[in-house]
RNA sequence: GUCCCCAUCGUCUAGCCUGGUCCAGGACACCGGCCUUUCACGCCGGCAACACCGGUUCAAAUCCGGUUGGGGACGCCA
């Protein structure tokens, strides 16, 4: 059995987006599960629109995500005499063409053709033409007219092409750079790719491919195309429909390990599995499971996700990651014990580490203000005898330890008759500002004696002064 | 328009290849309830689908054909 062998090849025209992610995820996941050799490969034969900064931010993402590959980055901008080596051999045996046809004229009659309802083809005018090199010939491939091309895909099953819908395209440029589809055959040839995953969106491509690796004497290798992902409203998820580059997730609080499990579950599926570890994910998956219909882009379901994970974070680790999302806020969080602590009250009330960072702030610095409603309702000079007593209490306490606290509480409840909500909601709103917060005993012994004393009498204050 | 692909709850999916165990299972979302110092978490329960029409068969979500619907592709972009 040969080694399997995959590739991500995407072009550095644009952020990475989920789409292209999702390609790379499956071809990486094929190539662990067979021990086999992931490759990235950087099509940039599109001299105008490739960008040296996309590039960056495409090995970002991958390594964002954990997406290691064994070989690369190859550049197809660095292998253009492999090109022509190839180029010139279909033309020697006659299955290319020079052709000095005017692209805005294609243009023109491809237009035409679209207007009268028919498929825009080239007519091949060209073709026998014998014409020589020249500054503005291209080449063209001698697409055969008669018979069909099928394989079979690993993905779709059995897929048939008409030759008929075919035509000669282009395969190098007026300006020497190959187009797309002779350079990925060629370098799928000369790279020893064994399994070609791609989006469904290059189904139509294949057949052209196909027979380039037959002209070429070329074994084919695998095809497998995988469904497109569609935005809520229909249609492929692109920039204009929802689509966010891929860094953006990491900025927005979602972790790594989400953003794989969700992109892997949309489109696969393993039993009723819905959780995987890497080492699951490489162990199960296969092409054979991957669903035929395209599927639609879910958001919470990403963040469902991501909770999930959040709460399995430990969390000295989890404090790390939040760390930069509280400097965002402008918090300068130094103590990572600290911080350790107020993500184990925030794990299991967020969904993102940006909603966590947000819900942390009061641990920091004390309320500006306080919640309108819940001030009029809780902070009303009936209970500031009993804030002033909660205060006195907790002054005289040793150990500031959560079990404590709930004790104190309890007794006060008890000793007053007064139910614990009415005596939890006032401090809650003087210690964090609001109505809602982790569990005031966690809050008041995280915060520390001295932080919730200053922050009761602030309350107190605020009470005297509104009366 | 032409070609290609696809079709199970609102969404992601299991089952389909190897018909009966499926009056279709899980998850997200949603709706109830429990827990409770608030909000969450968690737990329990509920809602909800085999697109349609024919055929094959003792029997079809599962096989075949058609209709409809959705998606993709029709560049000297990738």
């Amino acid at each position: 059995m040969t080694e399997v062998r995959t590739r991500f090849s995407p072009s550095p025209t644009g952020s990475l987006h989920l789409g292209g992610t999702r390609t790379a995820l499956f071809n990486w996941l094929f190539a662990r599960h067979h021990s086999g050799v992931f490759i990235l490969r950087i099509e940039d034969t599109d001299r105008e629109r490739s960008e040296e900064r996309y590039v960056k931010e495409i090995e970002e993402s991958m390594n964002w995500l954990g997406l290691n590959w064994d070989e690369g980055p190859y550049f197809q901008s660095e292998r253009l005499p492999i090109y022509r080596k190839y180029i010139q051999r279909l033309l020697d045996q006659g299955l290319a063409y020079y052709c000095d046809c005017d692209p805005a004229d294609l243009e023109v009659r491809r237009k035409e053709a679209l207007a009268r309802g028919e498929k825009p083809k080239y007519d091949g005018r060209c073709r026998d033409r014998g014409l020589k090199p020249g500054s503005h010939t291209a080449v063209r491939f001698k697409t055969s007219q008669t018979g069909a091309t099928h394989w079979h895909d690993r993905g779709k099953g059995p897929i048939c092409f008409d030759n008929q819908e075919l035509d000669d395209l282009v395969i190098q440029r007026a300006d020497g750079i190959p187009t797309y589809n002779f350079a990925v055959v060629v370098d799928d040839i000369t790279m020893g790719v064994t399994h070609v995953i791609r989006g469904e969106d290059h189904i139509p491509n294949t057949p052209r491919q196909i027979l380039i690796y037959q002209a070429l004497g070329s074994p084919l290798p695998e095809f497998a195309h995988m469904t497109v992902t569609l935005a809520k409203d229909g249609g492929k998820l692109s920039k204009r429909r929802g689509a966010i580059p891929i860094l953006a997730y990491r900025d927005r609080g979602i972790l790594p390990q989400a953003l794989v499990n969700y992109m892997v579950r949309l489109g696969w599926g393993h039993g009723d599995q819905e959780i995987f570890s890497r080492e699951e994910l490489i162990k199960y998956f296969s092409l054979e499971h991957m669903s035929k219909s395209p599927g639609v882009y879910d958001e919470e379901k990403l963040l469902w996700l991501n909770s999930h994970y959040l709460k399995e974070t430990p969390l000295p680790e989890l404090a790390r990651l939040l760390v930069p999302f509280l400097e965002r806020l402008g918090i300068a969080a130094q103590n990572l014990d600290y911080v350790a602590r107020v993500a184990g009250t925030l794990n299991t009330r967020s969904k993102t580490l940006v909603e966590m960072a947000e819900m942390a702030r009061f641990y920091f610095q004390a309320p500006a203000s306080y919640e309108e409603k819940g001030a009029k309702k809780f902070l009303t000079q009936e209970i500031a005898p009993t804030l002033e007593d909660i205060k006195k209490r907790l002054e005289a306490m040793g150990e500031f330890s959560e079990a404590a606290i709930n004790q104190l509480f309890q007794d006060l409840s008890t000793e007053t008759g007064r139910k614990m909500v009415q005596l939890a909601q006032p401090v809650r709103l003087a210690l964090t500002g609001t109505t809602v917060s982790p569990g005031l005993f966690d809050v008041i012994s995280i915060l520390g004696k001295e932080e919730v004393l200053k922050r009761l009498n602030r309350a107190l204050d605020f009470i005297y002064k509104e009366q």
